[in-house]
DNA sequence: AAGCATTAAATCGCGTACGATATAAATATC
DNA sequence: GATATTTATATCGTACGCGATTTAATGCTT
């Protein structure tokens, strides 16, 4: 027999298509590529898209707070804001009783842009190819691995 | 009984923690910043890290394979590319029988890193609180999630 | 061989994304 | 109640990442 090297699954992943960070990298680059079009007729880019969809969840909430929900800093989330704010879809308002806070509420034209959302998710779930129960099950997953990974990149 | 709306997994997903974009956008920050500090003890980023590891499974690639083997196009390959050669981990030849493809050979620089990353890889592995056998499910998943993305969304 | 389309990299402009730092307000400590 | 520390955003510098365009080399067609 050929001394051909055995992988087995107990082996460390070498190859970058084999390592888990590329791979979610290079989903991340692939979704960012397939919303793009249909953003673009929106006037938005993804991560704007991404940040809007946050506050159709939950409107009013300072920019910290959106921060931990999106998993991203201050020096990332405060110029985009300050992008959709001048696109007019946010406002951006200095808390009163802690004037450190800034809270951002959508206005009615980035409420309306909602409505384009359940197209654009339905496309996007098309083009995944899995049905709803696979993907739920995957955002589960990722989610989890995710919060992992964060837990202990934590700075206390 | 309350009208509290009832989800089924039938039902699209609408808020972003149930997106499948958004926990792998989020995902892939988590990991960039896990990676951080042991990178910038080596003085690389990571998307040169992962560049890296593409060159150390096959050397002498074009600048084109390279993107393909990543999913980035040249507008973002060659400025990280230069950034490499000037570091002295790659050099950047032109083609002789087709002088418009450049390729991308590693120094001894270069090939030395290949030496940190089995400790970089298990950390990883370590903070993913997956075992070896899950992450290998998962890395298969996500990339045909990916590549069933990736093919929606080509440029014909 | 001349003209035209195609291809591979590179360049450009814009928008993330981060860590480090700055600023200013709130809180804690004395 | 003045000072020190902490906290919430904002600013700055560097490096992606993309689409659109450019440049230069190759291939194709006639």
């Amino acid at each position: 027999m050929p001394a051909k090297k055995k992988v087995s699954k107990n082996d460390l992943p070498t190859s970058a298509g084999d390592l888990i960070c590329f791979t979610i990298y290079s989903a991340g680059h692939a979704f960012n590529r397939a919303y793009h079009p249909m953003l673009k007729e929106l006037g938005l880019t993804y991560p704007q898209y991404i940040a809007l969809t946050v506050l159709w969840e939950q409107d009013g909430l300072s920019v910290g707070e959106m921060g931990e929900k999106l998993k991203l800093e201050s020096s990332t989330l405060t110029p985009l804001l300050k992008r959709l704010e001048k696109l007019g879809h946010v406002a951006r308002k200095r808390g009163t009783t802690d004037e450190r806070q800034v809270f951002v509420t959508l206005t009615k034209s980035g409420r309306d842009l909602k409505k384009s959302s359940p197209d654009i998710t339905r496309c996007i779930v098309e083009a995944t190819g899995f049905d709803l129960k696979k993907l739920d099950a995957l955002v589960k997953t990722v989610a989890s691995l995710r919060d992992n990974v964060l837990d202990t990149t934590e700075k206390t």
